[in-house]
DNA sequence: TAAAACAGTAACAAATCGGTAACAATCAAC
DNA sequence: GTTGATTGTTACCGATTTGTTACTGTTTTA
């Protein structure tokens, strides 16, 4: 089931939003201004946002720069009202991904939602095959040969965000964010320690690893050999 | 449509620019002094801008460093008399992207013009390619063929850097504060060191190089052959 | 032509960074 | 409460990287 967030500071129709979202049988997460909104956002990582431009606190736009800033990639859907098309392109040039403008049909925004939901559904793989490992996420299990490899709960999250991110360098603060959660002031040493005992588990001679592969000064990436 | 402003004192210099650069299909400013010249740069933000450094009321250098003052970076390329390398130096000190020493061919100066206008047209790019090199930025890899080449943290800034702004000539001041950083002290000839070993790596003839070239008392130049 | 200024580079010492073991703290299950 | 697993921290070590120095060769200038 999907998360979509909404931000929008009119309470009606926000409420009104909620429904039929609700309805469609997605998961609701609500904000009534920009920071709220933010926080939801980077905490809950939802798989969309509806987010309006005229907000208390901190605007639309800013909170899309933020999000993009901190690398995060759903699908953000702008409420902008209308003839106000500088904002469309501002909004656009921020990361934003599409607009709606008031006053919309809900029929419309819905319709416009189920389309990044559907395509990004599709984006995400559930089981993903490096050389003869196979990582199924549904199951969150990862196997050798048909043979099981047990891993930790944070083991299992880092080598999800390894593989999905599969041949770009990742920093720290990249990894720590997404993994542990951007609320989390964890020492930077901790992923260090985790990629040791994933390495142990995966590669074939830790010391010399064909998987994991770290990057000095910025992080790690992961790519399989070829 | 991109607009140069050229400033000239010359009459029959300006008219002869004008033309070829209006034949090239560009929209052209002319200014005959520094005072009239510096006024069209801050008020119609030209594409570009062609700068005589020989100039009626305000000199090349002070328009040059009033106009990076006002944070305008658009690419400006001096014309300067030949012999005069003092000025060279003080122009690219002051925010100068590249010059061309009368008495210059014009093919010349339209091939530097058109140069610039191409890499500002597009925006900034994951992935390099120069010659059989590529350089991937997310991945931070440097192959050629397809074989990865190896790079120290340093070492990919620096080219990194260099390829960023290829065809502009780069001041040790500059480099020292965008790659190392503006709170880093540390001595100039760090950075000879670190384009030796990146000849060594990179050049087919270290001791000639085709892409990284030295200019005396300036700094370094990232540009590949033809 | 000699002297001065500058860049190329090898060599070395110091600093930095990541790997990892060991330990502490936390959590979950029984 | 006890036990065992998981997670986070610290400290040490070794490898790599980096900055500097000194010497060399080249170019410019007087």
């Amino acid at each position: 089931m999907e998360t979509i967030l909404i931000v929008e500071d009119d309470a009606t129709m926000l409420r009104g939003l909620k429904d039929n979202f609700e309805f469609k049988g997605h998961r609701v997460l609500t904000a009534a201004d920009g920071e709220t909104g933010l926080n939801s956002a980077l905490n809950n990582k939802p798989d969309l946002i509806i987010l309006d431009i005229m907000l208390p606190k901190i605007n639309g736009y800013e909170i899309c720069r933020l999000i993009r800033k901190e690398k995060l990639d759903m699908p953000i859907i702008m409420l902008t009202a209308k003839g106000e098309e500088s904002d469309i392109i501002l909004g656009l040039n921020l990361g934003a991904d599409d607009y709606v403008t008031k006053p919309f049909s809900i029929k419309e925004l819905l319709a416009r939602t189920e389309a990044f939901l559907r395509r990004s559904r599709q984006a995400e793989q559930d089981i993903y095959q490096f050389e003869d490992f196979q990582l199924d996420i549904p199951a969150r299990k990862l196997t050798r040969h048909g043979k099981e490899i047990k891993l930790s709960p944070k083991e299992f999250n880092l080598l999800e965000f390894f593989v999905k991110k599969t041949g770009r360098a990742l920093t720290r603060d990249e990894i720590l964010n997404l993994v542990w959660g951007y609320d989390c002031f964890v020492g930077q040493r901790s992923i260090d320690r985790f990629v040791t005992t994933l390495r142990n588990k995966i590669e074939p001679d830790p010391h010399r690893p064909t998987f994991i592969h770290t990057i000095r000064e910025i992080g790690y990436k992961f790519e399989p050999p070829e």
